[in-house]
DNA sequence: TAGATTTGTCTATTGCTCTATACAACCGAA
DNA sequence: TTCGGTTGTATAGAGCAATAGACAAATCTA
């Protein structure tokens, strides 16, 4: 009784089948291609279509749920939890919380972590500091609208803006934070972009399951002088954001 | 006789361990942490560096073998063949030939297939088209030092662009195929970011192994009138290439 | 209420993954 | 040549992944 899945899995591939189920399922639901209506083909349709055992398929669906992307309800059928992805875009004015000010309702970062630390030599670099002066670290999470979306890790010159993790705190937001520092507006310098497996910390923080990929983009910010005044390393989880880039 | 792996690899996750080592090994090596003079640590000091036995290590670098970025010798060591990611370079001027000169030595675009189809529905919206007016679809493979760095699609207007594949063929260059059209320079309007697991159109083509990730971006270039021109989906392999965003 | 549809649970079997141990083959240097 | 370090091969056992079949529980519709 072998099905025909007119696109099969890769087997001993070292991902797991039900893995590979589970990103085809979240992906058919990014591209609209999948959970038309809200609602979930029956597992037994799926387990056909992906050419496995319906064991299989309710493993993925099983870690989906767990990922928040899924919600099953015995005797009704299963249903999709999110929507779209959020367009985060990348301009030379980029600030978080105005670029997806009309795609969410409710926008936060938290401070996870502050520490004054020696420049590592490629923060010195990017800050134009001597390698070793010191710097405030910023580890931030955003949300929007109860979802983590990105994972961040700030540098700042301490000896230029002294005691910027309590301005933040205070603000809850890089823009105003600088505007007490006298810095009435920045500009983005360059962004890097790279994609790659999220790791131990992503998975934690950003709350992803195994295997998942994360977006990660390296920024300069400089002031109107042009002067270097903040260099970022972010992880988005990819499944949750895409990024813009009008040039 | 547990060892005290720095950080430990996620178990029972869907993504079998020599994977996840794989995974480690070649951001290892993209980053310059790993492969220090060209050479990989045994593979004794790798396991317990991750925390694993050393056969699940010999998976991992047996399938990096295989995928052309290590090399291994009984007796001597296991050595890197591959060198940094790529900086593909996104801004008003993207061509893929001139943006990575600097960086290799061959760069080819293969044309893989052409077919003439009507516009499909965001095709046409991104090329200010009707919806179904006939349209070029051009699939290209670029290749940089005999590595598959990236597959496109591009759809093309095939009423002001008649023959366009043909010419291409002949050029090998997309700007030079706008030229023969009277298009002297066009620049990029807007370019969306995201990653993806690779499908199996991506392992076949880009010659990936399972679980790994690509780079998509979706472009409109425009002429120097404004009007768009070319509409594209590209597939980076996530391994070998970065993009850099200058704003 | 009866029946069809769908998700949830259980048991069993097979094959692959990971570990552990031992030893062979090869290289380079003393 | 000898020896230490490294990769390659073999074998065996424990645990996870995938399949299969059967049935329970919940929901909806006729």
């Amino acid at each position: 009784m072998e099905q025909t899945g007119e696109d099969l899995m890769e087997r001993r591939s070292g991902v797991a089948l039900w893995r590979q189920v589970a990103d085809r399922i979240r992906l058919g639901i990014s591209n609209g291609t999948l959970g038309e209506g809200g609602r979930l083909p029956p597992e037994i349709t799926l387990s056909q279509q992906f050419g496995v055992n319906r064991h299989t398929v309710r493993a993925a669906i099983s870690a989906l749920v767990q990922e928040g992307v899924l919600r099953a309800e015995q005797g009704r059928g299963t249903f999709v939890e999110s929507r779209k992805r959020l367009a985060y875009p990348i301009t030379t004015r980029t600030r978080f919380s105005t670029g997806l000010k009309d795609q969410t309702r409710a926008r936060r970062v938290n401070l996870l972590r502050h520490v004054v630390e020696p420049a590592p030599t490629r923060v010195a670099e990017a800050l134009q500091l001597e390698p070793g002066a010191p710097v405030h670290r910023l580890e931030t999470l955003s949300e929007a609208d109860g979802r983590c979306v990105s994972r961040g890790t700030s540098w700042f010159d301490a000896t230029r803006f002294p005691g910027f993790a309590d301005v933040f705190v205070e603000t809850g937001s890089i823009t105003a934070s600088f505007a007490r520092f006298g810095v009435d507006d920045y500009v983005r310098r360059s962004t890097l972009v790279s994609a790659r497996h999220a790791d131990a910390e992503d998975l934690d923080t950003l709350k992803l399951s195994p295997g998942a990929i994360v977006l990660v983009t390296i920024a300069i910010n400089d002031d109107l002088d042009g002067r270097p005044i903040q260099f970022s390393e972010t992880h988005f989880s990819a499944d949750l954001v895409e990024l813009t880039i009008e040039t």
